[in-house]
DNA sequence: GGAAAATCTTAATGTAGATTAAGAAAGCAG
DNA sequence: CTGCTTTCTTAATCTACATTAAGATTTTCC
């Protein structure tokens, strides 16, 4: 039932069967279709996600009225608002499935629990914020010095499989430009 | 000698004299003058930065030759290339004392025993990572959702402090725009 | 204190990508 | 299979910000 989650750590640190037996007794499964919403904007986002099969994206709905998916997770990723997660402020964002998904997810409520419980949990955590991190550097670090094309280009050689996974006006949006610009650097090709 | 940073790990989890005295000797503590750079381009980040006093900044140079600022460090932050310091890979990133600073340094080698000597460290990094983590998903919603001017006045108005302590042209190229850009929102005010 | 360097300001001109509008193609549901 | 919805494509026009250029002001250093 949790085995992703739980090899996913061992890759990281050792979770033995103890306690994985206690860490199970605090996550929850769901399964969500294609489009299906795990946290809509106006909510307080009280669950953090694990991808054991699937996409998720993260989106919020600008001034305008346009998407903006500022992340995607796919399998082995974590994804949630953290600041409303954390918090438990209102978040802006929508949490919806790209394509039909399968999650594990840890509720904010047992969150503190997992560590009290479980200290082990603590260096995977650490690693795995890091590595969302040093993604967040990497990225607006391309934000600043590339142009539109530019960022569909290297994206479509690093991640060509991605790129036919999702819908093109949600990687426009993830790459910040407009479905019709992505169509006409793609008429370019 | 490295209080700053006992008091700020003892916000957050206990870490008692002995640990203190194991945590000591792995630091190492650096003052440098405005504009002094503690790591180039180029070369590989094999420290991480606890900003004591001061205000350090991590850029690039972009294809133009223009500087882009993408992150600050105040007080109590922590600041390297993540990915340069954790895998040991060429940067293409300059830290900069933005004003005279002093900081508590980690150097790579060391980084991996902190934790294996001082387990709690584990929880004060993974707080670490989750706010520069929550911070950067801010921050990339707000480049994607603001124009330049909006990204300008909220900023003032979050931070005028710091917007004070800053020069003008770090400040607008880490808002995302040209300094002449910057003069011109300022004029209209 | 004076000269040089750095920073800020101003304005005209240019441009990467957005906006607007609408048709074509693909996907979905009954 | 058909009608409806969603996604993709195309092109003209617009715009937020960049670029270029240079002068004014402030800061730094000897």
């Amino acid at each position: 039932m949790y085995n992703a989650l739980f090899d996913h750590v061992n890759r990281f640190t050792n979770l033995d069967e103890d306690e994985q037996v206690i860490l199970a007794s605090m996550l929850k499964t769901a399964s969500y279709k294609k489009k299906a919403f795990l946290h809509e904007a106006g909510a307080i986002c009280r669950e953090n996600y694990f991808v054991v099969k699937g996409c998720l994206r993260l989106y919020f709905i600008d001034i305008k009225g346009a998407e903006q998916t500022t992340q995607f997770a796919i399998e082995n990723w974590w994804i949630s608002d953290l600041t409303s997660f954390l918090f438990q402020s209102q978040s802006d964002f929508y949490i919806q499935a790209a394509e039909e998904t399968e999650v594990i997810v840890v509720e904010r409520h047992l969150y503190d629990h997992i560590f009290e419980q479980l200290p082990g949990m603590e260096k995977y955590f650490r690693l795995i914020y890091q590595k969302l991190h040093q993604a967040s550097q990497i990225r607006i670090k391309y934000l600043y010095s590339q142009t539109a094309e530019e960022r569909y280009t290297n994206f479509n050689s690093a991640f060509p499989a991605f790129v036919q996974r999702v819908p093109q006006y949600m990687l426009a949006s993830y790459l910040g430009f407009t479905p019709e610009f992505l169509s006409k650097i793609r008429a370019k090709k």
